[in-house]
DNA sequence: CTGGAGTATTTCTATTAGAAACACACGCAG
DNA sequence: CTGCGTGTGTTTCTAATAGAAATACTCCAG
């Protein structure tokens, strides 16, 4: 077995430091820190509403996954509290080296690289395997759903902007609203390249099934090119 | 048990339509339909190379695991082809079938959101948690590695250019290449958003520790508001 | 001949997505 | 009043994914 692993279940008190946490957990204690006892379901209609626009939003196994890892951190405390006489529901707070550990993550951690995983461009860059008209068809989808996704932003923008102390969240919201302008705007321009690529009579033949394709993967797949035993 | 799950290695040929694949599965299907045999090494490089620039290079382990299933559906064929005595490779070819199923698969599936998991901006979202300076400093990073990697992509653009039959890897590379102009002419708005909120004096203290911070987690928030037992 | 870089693949663990199951409350249509 | 859909609230399961590391062998430089 590995020398410890990164073990965490260790000691009952808070870590040292701040302990690896994946980004998840980061994102969850940081909604906390912004005073406020919230339940697992709250968050989870927090980061639906306003996170997903630039922050994926987690799945409920993983939020409350992540609560009792950062309860178990001493990062965060609950209690039950009663809506009715039966149901009840667990809230979760902060606690002091709850927000010490977040501002170290947020001041100290790596500036990573955003993760994206653009369906629709896959699509295009497979653009032989569609014929135009459909290829067209789902890069105008992307485009309307853009477009949508930055009216929600710029909504979220002006009630955030209506909320004293919501000043950082803004911001982040408004950069949200222009991306998915952007988003809008880059999916036209390439709509008018494919139109170019059609009228230029290069489309749907750039790899002939059969003939002289030899060359045909070019820069990055030549590494295959020098086997044979 | 599932009434029988959405099992795959039940018959031993090629499943009727196409089964529910993951977008990775496709993704590395694609790759082999430009015609050329590839190992799973070579795909792995190729995805850094150009793919990641929009959609998420796979680990090996993943790409190794997708080629064996691919195989077990009967859409790649492969052979182990020797480079020395000893030392041999195993590389895939797409078949027929697999070539009508990603073809149908490029057609067919829904037009899906793009995967984003914004780092940078979920720490401008919690803003408040850290000094201005390094904040700005964060972004100002971020504006630097998008223009990397806007130039990056230029770069294999061009390359795109030169090898006819790559029209369409051309065209998602051009996009790629505004894409990561966006986002650094993007960061550098929000870096003036951030100098502007500084010069407003109204940072660094959206949230009184203590007081009265009763209406503090505003619209998204106020779920929890109407509890107590 | 030792060390590092590149090729090539496998194994392991942790994270993440997503669906579904469960449980209860509330209002509304039949 | 009975069932049905909707919303709250949480747990459980499976599959997909990221990432590191282990293995192993080659070639080249010092």
């Amino acid at each position: 077995m590995a020398p410890h692993s990164r073990d965490e279940a260790a000691a009952p008190g808070p870590d040292p430091d701040d302990p690896r946490l994946p980004a998840t957990s980061w994102a969850v204690l940081g909604m906390l820190a912004f005073e406020q006892e919230l339940s697992g379901y709250d968050i989870k209609k927090w980061a639906d509403w306003s996170l997903k626009l630039f922050y994926w939003s987690p799945s409920f196994s993983q939020i409350y996954g992540e609560l009792k890892r950062l309860e178990r951190h001493g990062y965060v405390t609950s209690r039950t509290v009663m809506q009715d006489d039966v149901r009840g529901k667990r809230v979760y707070a902060i606690t002091p080296t709850g927000r010490e550990a977040v501002r170290t993550w947020a001041r100290t951690a790596p500036v990573e690289t955003p993760v994206l995983k653009h369906g629709v461009l896959l699509r295009v860059w497979l653009g032989h395997l569609t014929d135009p008209t459909r290829l067209r068809e789902i890069v105008a989808e992307h485009r309307d759903n853009s477009e949508r996704r930055r009216a929600e932003a710029a909504v979220d923008t002006q009630a955030a902007h209506n909320e004293t102390a919501w000043a950082y969240p803004e911001i982040a919201l408004k950069w949200a609203e222009r991306y998915h302008a952007a988003e809008r705007d880059l999916a036209d321009q390439m709509l008018r390249d494919l139109d170019d690529l059609q009228a230029s009579g290069r489309a749907t033949a750039p790899m002939p099934l059969a003939a002289g394709s030899a060359s045909a993967a070019g820069a990055g797949a030549r590494v295959a090119g020098d086997e044979e035993g």
